[in-house]
DNA sequence: GTGAAAGCGCTAACAT
DNA sequence: ATGTTAGCGCTTTCAC
């Protein structure tokens, strides 16, 4: 970079050798060709001069980065954060970095893309798409190796981690039926994203199969606490005799404990509540939540070992890991009371 | 990359110029230089063919890659996320993109920031440092543009992004002895951390000004739950006749709160407590947690803000931004009883 | 086993 | 206003 770089040419003449030499001696895959007391000289004289070989020369020449995009919706998000952490886990142990982005908006993803591509990363792990994107067929015709994580796109076009929403949905009713509730609605996510898709039908299979009728849905416009509460609010309303809410999300299990305590009604005393996700704290609010727990970590390894294979070579033919969820019991669920 | 890459010889064929014309045609900055007719065709023949220009070739040819190296304790955690999500929004309003690390153990710090100086970020955001931290000096040294955030070094040898400490501590403190509290204690952070150092001080100090003497201090081995429940069951244990305490942390302070159920004690009847962060969610947590806010975004931005120009070559003698907190007063203090 | 040379895709003098 | 040319630092043939 600057004036003063140490390259391969400072190190061959300190070592008398040609600095192809060097390179051969510095890489580990090819420091086999030369000989044992040579390499030993040019990695002494490297240590010497401090030389820091330069990765972006590297990658012009052999095509590979070493680089991997992440774009997600939001880094800060309770949800996405572990994802990133278990891609990063994941991409370090093998020797790549992770070039990540906010997708701010959804219409930014396929500009992201390019740019990412543009800039050489090898593949691209995406946890922005929605269920009908046009943007992962244009990747994927374009050749890019390109894994999903937490959401899916309807065509299937790319491989994608994802947990299991339907048996999700299954344990969160089921865990209620058991506790005598007959009345339960559902609290669904933005259904232009598959999680929210996915989860509602998931709720009304797990319904029938319990040979229950739902009491109500109502799908919140975005995964957050205020949704939560507004789609909360008109459930409440619309679905009389409630006694149990399955929520798409966290989030918007906690608007809903809003919702509740706007109409005077306790959680839960006078409506059990499940959430879905198991973020970090929900131990802590009050009441505790009841949830479906989802490795989001483990969802991030996955996606990145997946898309390592692919990146590596390997065309495995996976179309997709699915997760299975875990049910976790805590204070906002309760035996349903006789009236 | 891929065999069939479209370069920038391509786009000059179809368009019947020499490439290099091609090159100031479509960089804005040299685009002047070029005849505003012959610019339009080479738009055309690069949208045409689908040229994606090569970001490595060219920042092996600049000496600067528009990517910045941002090494973070942990990604998942919920003060460093939103750090992370104010450094990317930064960088991304500038066109720069963010290389992102977890630095899972303190040692590898210096390891992973000279990979990434080999990677060829044009700089350095560093959220891991501790208080007495020699890799900060040899990157200084080297001339490495960086930049410090959320924790501080030392030497100041490079600059800092961080919240004043100190005025947190006083506000916390402040807001106890207005509510009637003199015997308040401290739990505090890691003193290798120049968060857990600066707020011990701080704390001390603002009860210097109060006129009070500390009612005792302890501090956790780790910003986490667990070591504030252990650390806080020590500063009950020594701490007689405590009725409040302040923490250097949210997540100590919800330690805290397990500590003092154990101990049959009460929060905010028996004693106060207030936390420091103001993370998410911690409105919702029983009782919801008075704190001191951090706007940690902010930092993020700043950070970013300021390794920008210091890139861009503006040497701007800051030593450091400090962020004032503020006081966000919720259900975890409260009057302190007469007894 | 080692040296020579070509070239990855681009930018920036330098010519014209 | 455009073309020519020389690399940026590296890997990888191809010779010897």
């Amino acid at each position: 970079m600057k004036p003063g770089r140490i390259t391969i040419k400072d190190v061959a003449e300190a070592a008398g050798v040609h600095y192809s030499t060097v390179s051969r001696a510095l890489n580990p895959r090819t420091r086999s060709l030369v000989a044992d007391s040579l390499a030993e000289r040019v990695e002494a004289a490297a240590a010497r001069l401090g030389y820091r070989p330069d990765a972006m020369a590297a990658s012009l020449r052999t095509g590979r980065s070493r680089l991997i995009g992440v774009v997600l919706p939001d880094v800060s998000n309770l949800v996405f954060a572990p994802i990133l952490g278990g891609v990063e886990e994941t991409l370090d142990a093998a020797g790549y970095r992770a070039l990540v982005v906010e997708a701010r908006s959804p219409e930014r993803v396929a500009e992201i893309a390019r740019e990412l591509l543009s800039r050489g990363v090898d593949g691209l792990i995406l946890a922005t798409v929605a269920r009908d994107d046009a943007t992962v067929a244009a990747l994927v015709a374009e050749g890019a190796p390109i894994v999903l994580v937490n959401r899916t796109e309807r065509s299937g076009l790319a491989p994608a981690v994802v947990s299991d929403d339907a048996l999700g949905m299954r344990l969160a009713v089921e865990h209620l039926v058991r506790l005598g509730h007959l009345r339960i609605g559902h609290l669904g996510g933005p259904p232009s994203l598959s999680t929210g898709f996915l989860r509602r039908e998931g709720f009304e299979a797990a319904m029938r199969s319990a040979g229950l009728a739902s009491a109500g849905v109502a799908c919140a416009a975005a995964y957050d606490r205020e949704a939560g509460r507004a789609a909360a609010r008109m459930l409440l309303q619309s679905a009389s005799g409630l006694t149990a809410i399955v929520a798409a999300n966290d989030l918007l299990a906690l608007g809903a404990y809003g919702a509740l305590a706007e109409k005077g009604l306790r959680c839960p005393r006078d409506v059990s509540i499940v959430g879905h996700n198991d973020m970090p704290l929900m131990d802590m609010v009050d009441p505790p939540l009841t949830t479906v727990r989802i490795s989001h970590r483990e969802m991030g390894r996955e996606a990145a070992r997946l898309l390592l294979t692919r990146v590596e070579g390997v065309t495995a033919e996976v179309s997709a890991i699915v997760l299975a969820p875990t049910m976790i019991v805590r204070g906002s669920t309760a035996l349903l009371r006789r009236r």
